[in-house]
DNA sequence: AATGCGTGGGT
DNA sequence: TACCCAAGCAT
């Protein structure tokens, strides 16, 4: 290490040691809740992970019970935190540390790496965090400080800059005090080099920011030029027989993968001829409900209708007893539903 | 290499 | 309001 680096980490560790966070939830844990949380905080705020964190670790509290659980539980304890792929993916990983590596968490980067749900910087933030590894991390808040303190140009989505932003990353990560140091630069990430209005007079890299020098904080890192978010639509089926409501679970795959749904159809007409299909009957409803409701999703906005369909006795058959079922009203809370799905069934109760 | 994948909070 | 984007990964 080079003595520019060594000043930058020493600049880091120093203000770690008063001003860092010391008190979040999967500090100083094993490497199973350091898993676990940074698998929840990808793309994810703190604030909005804790109280998942902790609900899933009771259910789960260590590897064998995740490893042992069913997938649709798994989900049911992830509904709402979004980007379900990482809870199927964590499950997955479970099951292959209990089957291939007798339960222990592999502490090499290039076994760790391989897991489903881990990529670079998770395989870094649990070597680093739960074994004292020297392997640096690279997340938004990492990105965010190493771009404006030198000047990385471009985006995100760019492999030039996240080549360079490793290799930025890599080359300021000390040979000790790794982990302070990783929880460090996401601390000055998160509370002091933020996106709007940094609070630069309160920062230790003051000295050595490019961008605080050049007065060009706001230019960086710089944003990806946007495009229109498409709309999308669709019209969700809400087959109702007393207390028993119908629910579809969808693909493993694509939006909302896994989780329990309601059945959809493009378009109205398309309503009974999916009825056949799939139940052998034939309802239509008495009207579409008026209001659509609106979801946003970060790459598209989707515009929901709802169709309530009143039946007087439960069909006999489903065609796809797998990925269909009659589900109790009482029952909704055990399966996981997409956020609007769970709205649209919590103002039925009322 | 660029895009798909959720949701909620901040501005 | 509309837009940005957050403890990224898989494809």
């Amino acid at each position: 290490m080079d003595a520019d680096a060594a000043s930058f980490a020493n600049a880091v560790l120093t203000w770690q040691r008063r001003y860092g966070r010391h008190d979040l939830p999967w500090q100083q844990q094993d490497a199973y809740r350091v898993w676990l949380s940074e698998v929840m905080l990808q793309q994810t705020q703190v604030n909005t992970v804790i109280p998942y964190y902790q609900n899933f670790l009771t259910r789960f509290p260590d590897l064998k019970e995740l490893a042992d659980a069913s997938i649709d539980e798994v989900l049911q304890h992830w509904q709402g935190l979004g980007y379900y792929a990482r809870a199927r993916n964590l499950h997955k990983a479970a099951i292959i540390i209990r089957d291939q590596h007798q339960g222990c968490f592999p502490r090499d980067f290039a076994e760790l790496e391989v897991l489903p749900g881990i990529g670079r910087s998770t395989a870094g933030a649990i070597l680093s965090f739960a074994f004292g590894q020297r392997w640096p991390i690279l997340d938004g808040n990492v990105k965010r400080v190493l771009a404006r303190c030198f000047r990385v140009p471009g985006w995100y989505g760019q492999s030039a800059t996240m080549k360079q932003l490793w290799y930025l990353a890599e080359a300021v990560t000390p040979g000790e005090y790794t982990a302070e140091f990783n929880q460090a630069m996401m601390d000055i990430g998160s509370m002091i080099c933020v996106k709007s209005k940094p609070k630069c007079e309160a920062c230790p890299l003051k000295d050595m920011c490019a961008s605080y020098r050049h007065h060009s904080q706001a230019e960086y890192p710089q944003k990806k030029p946007q495009r229109v978010k498409p709309h999308k639509r669709t019209l969700m089926l809400l087959h109702r027989c007393d207390e028993q409501i119908l629910l579809w679970r969808r693909p493993p795959s694509g939006i909302w993968g896994g989780l329990w749904s309601l059945p959809e159809v493009d378009e109205a007409s398309a309503v009974e001829l999916w009825q056949q299909s799939f139940l052998s009957i034939v309802q239509s409803p008495r009207a579409l409900q008026q209001d659509v409701i609106r979801h946003q999703f970060s790459h598209y906005s989707l515009d929901i209708s709802l169709a309530i369909i009143e039946l007087e006795a439960l069909p006999d058959g489903i065609s796809d007893t797998e990925n269909y079922a009659w589900v109790d009203t009482k029952d909704i809370g055990k399966h996981g539903l997409p956020t609007p799905v769970r709205k649209i069934l919590s103002l039925l109760q009322e």
